[in-house]
Order: C-alpha cells, then sequence, then structure tokens
DNA sequence: AGTCTACCCTGCCTGC
DNA sequence: TGCAGGCAGGGTAGAC
C-alpha cells in the first residue's frame, strides 16, 4: 500500500491494534519478505520473540515499530503489501508472508503480499529512527520538514519536476498518485526542468503536495481494489477526489480538456493538456 | 557526484 | 480457450 496517505493509514490503525502488546511467536513463511534482514529467519524471529511493541512511527512510506529492547521492526509495503490484524481463527491469505501472535492471544499482526517487493526487517538499535531508512528524507507531513531547505535543492536538481517528486532522499512520502495529482494543482507538467522553475513556483508546488497529502490522509487513502486497504481490510475513498491519476480521456475538473496518459519512467503519467502544458524540448 | 535505466515479483486485463 | 504482452500505487544497484 504504497504511498503516504496509506501507509499513514495504516500506521494509525497498527498504532492502535499493536501498540503496548507483547510479540509471543513469529512465523516467516516467505524468505523474500525479510531479505533486507541480512542474517536470516532465525535471527529474525529470535530478536522479536517476547518484546513489547512501544508505538509505530513513519517516515514516507516506511514504517517502523520501536521495540522495548530499543530495537525496531523496519517495513515497506512495496507495491502490494498489506498489514492487517486478523482473529487467530482466519483463513491463512493466499500471499501470507509473515505472522505474529502476541500473548494477550488477540488479533495477529499478518503481513501479506503479492509481489514481495515490500518486506519486514529488525532495525538494531533503531527504536528512534532505524539506520536502514536514515537517507530517506523527511515527508512533508513532518513538522521538522524545512520548505525552503527543500525549494533550494529542487531548483539545484537538474532534471525532471516529477523525478524530482519520486526521489524520496529529496522528499519522501510521494509516489506516482500523488505526484501527478500535486502537479495537476500546479499546472505544472512533469518534465518541467528543476533548475527552471522560480521559487514561487516550487513553494506553490510544496503546498499543493502537502495539501493533496493531507486531504488523503483525512479520506483514508486511495484504492482501486482489494490491495489497498486499512488494517482492517477496508478501502480509502480518496479515488473519488482525483483529478488526474487514472482519468484518461476523461474531462479536466478545471477545463474540460480530456486528461491525456504519457509513459514517463516506465509507468503512466496522467495530466492536462491544456492546464499542463508540454515544456518546450530542453 | 548526480542522474537515470534495468530489474526485482505476481496477477489481472487486453488483444490476437 | 490459450497465450503473449502490457500494466500495476515500490525501491535499489549499478551504469553512465
Amino acid at each position: 500500500m504504497p504511498e503516504l496517505p496509506e501507509v499513514e493509514t495504516v500506521r494509525q490503525g497498527l498504532a492502535k491494534w499493536v501498540a503496548g502488546r507483547t510479540i509471543a511467536t513469529v512465523e516467516v513463511h516467505h524468505p523474500r519478505s525479510i531479505r533486507r534482514h541480512l542474517p536470516g529467519d532465525a535471527h529474525f524471529i529470535a530478536m522479536l520473540t517476547g518484546r513489547t511493541v512501544l508505538d509505530v512511527s513513519r517516515r514516507g512510506k516506511y514504517l517502523w515499530l520501536p521495540l522495548d529492547s530499543g530495537d525496531a521492526i523496519v517495513g515497506h509495503l512495496g507495491m502490494s503489501g498489506q498489514l492487517l490484524m486478523q482473529p487467530a481463527d482466519a483463513e491463512d491469505e493466499k500471499h501470507l508472508r509473515i505472522r505474529f501472535t502476541f500473548t494477550d492471544g488477540g488479533p495477529q499482526l499478518r503481513f501479506v503480499d503479492q509481489r514481495t517487493f515490500g518486506g519486514l526487517a529488525v532495525s538494531e538499535g533503531g527504536a528512534e529512527l532505524p539506520d536502514e531508512i536514515a537517507h530517506i528524507a523527511r515527508d512533508p507531513m513532518d513538522t521538522l520538514f524545512d520548505d525552503e531547505a527543500f525549494v533550494a535543492r529542487l531548483r539545484g536538481k537538474h532534471t525532471e519536476v516529477k523525478r524530482a517528486l519520486l526521489d524520496q532522499t529529496l522528499i519522501s512520502g510521494v509516489g506516482n498518485i500523488y505526484a501527478d495529482e500535486a502537479l495537476w494543482r500546479a499546472r505544472l507538467h512533469g518534465a518541467r526542468p528543476t533548475d527552471a522553475l522560480t521559487r514561487p513556483v516550487a513553494r506553490r508546488l510544496l503546498a499543493h503536495v502537502r495539501d493533496v497529502l493531507g486531504e488523503a490522509i483525512v479520506a483514508g487513502g486511495t484504492s482501486f481494489d482489494e490491495l489497498y486497504v486499512n488494517v482492517n481490510g477496508e478501502s480509502g475513498y480518496f479515488d473519488r477526489s482525483l483529478n488526474a491519476y487514472g482519468r484518461e480521456g476523461e474531462p479536466c475538473h478545471r477545463c474540460g480538456t480530456p486528461i491525456r496518459r504519457e509513459q514517463f519512467m516506465n509507468r503512466s503519467s496522467f495530466s492536462c493538456p491544456r492546464c499542463q502544458p508540454r515544456p518546450r524540448t530542453r
């Protein structure tokens, strides 16, 4: 469940359901789901068994669960990962990869991931901020995000603006959907060169990024299908508020021009040909 | 150093 | 009906 609003929705659900609970057992059903945990599954299990989860934190699209040991479980959902709370007697999901049970015998935490791009790992001493995600920039919902530093770094780059929005070391949490939505709101084509953006335009773009992420969090995220759900298996409803993403051929909500679809970085980009004209060739 | 392409996976949809 | 190809919201290693 990819972008920041979906991950934040999961974080809130997890915090409510697992904070304060003690892990009884850990099962790893697929090695690829802990491939970032280099010491392997036996070590993964030993580090977690008997530990108490203190909280659930997030930076960008990454989650981590600080433990009473000072370590943390670091998680990324990749393209298709889910963290679900399930009663013990619920049938195993087809793509169940990792299961946690708790000493209170209550609902289990299950990591389910069809494509296995996501995964979990134990970060030693990572309760505050795991080393594994130290390279990830703060996200724009973080109170310590530095707007002017972002604007300066963005304008200092020699790349296209959509590419920059997707660069998690510059600004984290933005993925393909919310990048397209923010660019639509800012009336910028994703291929606009970052070094040609004025400061006011860059600031406005950041404000739109923050707005669209905030609105999507309130809506519980964006779901097109059952692959993207909260910890209770429920879908968010921000898809009803999308202006660009997935709307090829449908009228722009601002000017009525049919939304266009273009290939970019091996994925689709949606924009309004009139509101977001392509820049002249660089 | 900074930027960008190729690749990692499974499942579903489309067109032949 | 079967099959090939394209597509999907992610990150990263390594090539330039």
